[in-house]
DNA sequence: TCTGGGGTCCTAGGACCC
DNA sequence: TCTGGGGTCCTAGGACCC
């Protein structure tokens, strides 16, 4: 018997819930976000607009769109809804993020189209949400088939049918080939993922290098068949903040970054995780971006050392600012204490010793 | 009003240790 | 004095995903 994995996605996650929870809303192009398109709704999708657009373009190119804020409470519950679902079929979840999901259901006993169809339902009618989803032996394959769904479908690879599918794919289609990726292949003449297989691995990870050549080369071979996992815990905690262009007093940038180590310090509280290495992402006014790191000699979920990092890091970093303009700042905690395994595992926070004073 | 906010993983060089 | 591998940790940058 074959592996049999679903990948299930949530259609414009973002704009559902909000259609969902205004009924004046339904079948109008509705987008979410203030100043950014977070997720758009199809209806908005077919006059161009896509999420990380301006809103202010958005409008532009629909004159009818409507413009919501975000809603976290409802996303949340909506995403909890939608996984306790996904859990009544399989034991091997594996969460993508808050709307999406592998599941490996290898066992259930039911042909994948028939469990994907039911899934399909029940998340209509118990979350009143459209799902996609796709249906293969490999994940790789569910989640090229899920995109190809979209929206509101199903679409299964058959394994007799899997080279017919994925080859006459352009290359930028494939999951983890972004635009820089693509952009070396297709300056090789390679445009399809047929043409990437043949060119073979010696070539592809002279290419890419060895990590992203070797994974292009599996997945155009139709030879990535990484099993479905649960979810590993996560590895870092981070914030960040926009910045209007324009000169920044220091004070201001002081004031970013209490906020900031606040914001990331209290939620690693609550997961009751520490860390010891603080990373000072910056952007510029040319969108270059640079980062700026330090390990401390101890774990902590303390703002205080971490802001105080943070500073030193952005001192140190003030030549570049002052010569190229900053439009952002973000902090992230990394290197996190103990086993990652669980959130909900209460782990010790460190505390700062004489010695590393 | 061109470009938000939250993550993951990989690469490459240098320091340091055995 | 000169030389070797192998391993880990740290820093900075890049690519990609939702």
């Amino acid at each position: 018997m074959h592996p049999v994995i679903l990948h299930a996605d949530v259609d414009a996650f973002y704009a559902s819930v909000a259609q969902r929870d205004d009924a004046a809303l339904r079948g109008r192009p509705v987008i979410v976000g203030s100043w950014v398109v977070m997720a758009a709704s199809y209806e908005a999708r077919a006059y161009g607009v896509r999420g990380g657009m301006p809103t202010a373009r958005a409008r532009q190119q629909c004159r009818d769109v409507v413009v919501v804020d975000p809603c976290w409470p409802a996303y949340v519950e909506s995403s909890k809804t939608v996984f306790e679902i996904f859990e009544r079929f399989s034991d091997v979840v594996e969460p993508g993020s808050m709307e999406e999901a592998f599941l490996d259901v290898t066992d259930a006993g039911a042909p994948g189209r028939d469990i994907a169809a039911e899934l399909r339902r029940l998340v209509r009618q118990e979350a009143g949400l459209p799902l996609s989803v796709g249906v293969a032996r490999t994940k790789v394959l569910a989640k090229m088939a899920s995109r190809s769904a979209k929206p509101d479908g199903l679409y299964v690879v058959p394994p007799e049918g899997e080279i017919a599918f994925l080859h006459p794919l352009p290359v930028e289609r494939l999951w983890g080939v972004g635009p820089a990726t693509a952009g070396k292949l297709h300056a090789r003449g390679l445009r399809t993922v047929g043409q990437a297989a043949a060119l073979g691995e010696a070539d592809l990870t002279a290419l890419l290098g060895k990590a992203a050549g070797r994974y292009v080369h599996a997945i155009a071979t139709n030879r990535e068949h990484r099993p479905v996992q649960r979810r590993r815990g996560r590895r870092s905690f981070g914030a960040q903040r926009a910045l209007r262009r324009g000169p920044r007093s220091s004070a201001e940038l002081d004031a970013a970054l209490t906020d900031l180590a606040e914001r990331v310090t209290s939620r690693m509280q609550r997961k009751r995780r520490a860390g010891r290495t603080v990373i000072l992402r910056l952007r510029f006014s040319d969108y270059t971006r640079a980062s700026r790191s330090c390990t401390l000699g101890w774990a902590t979920s303390d703002a205080r050392p971490i802001a105080a990092a943070s500073r030193e890091l952005l001192n140190a970093a003030m030549p570049l600012i002052e010569q190229r303009g900053i439009t952002l700042v973000g902090l992230t905690v990394t290197n996190l204490a103990g086993s990652s395994d669980s959130e909900q595992l209460a782990l010790p926070v460190f505390e700062e010793t004489e010695a590393d004073r």
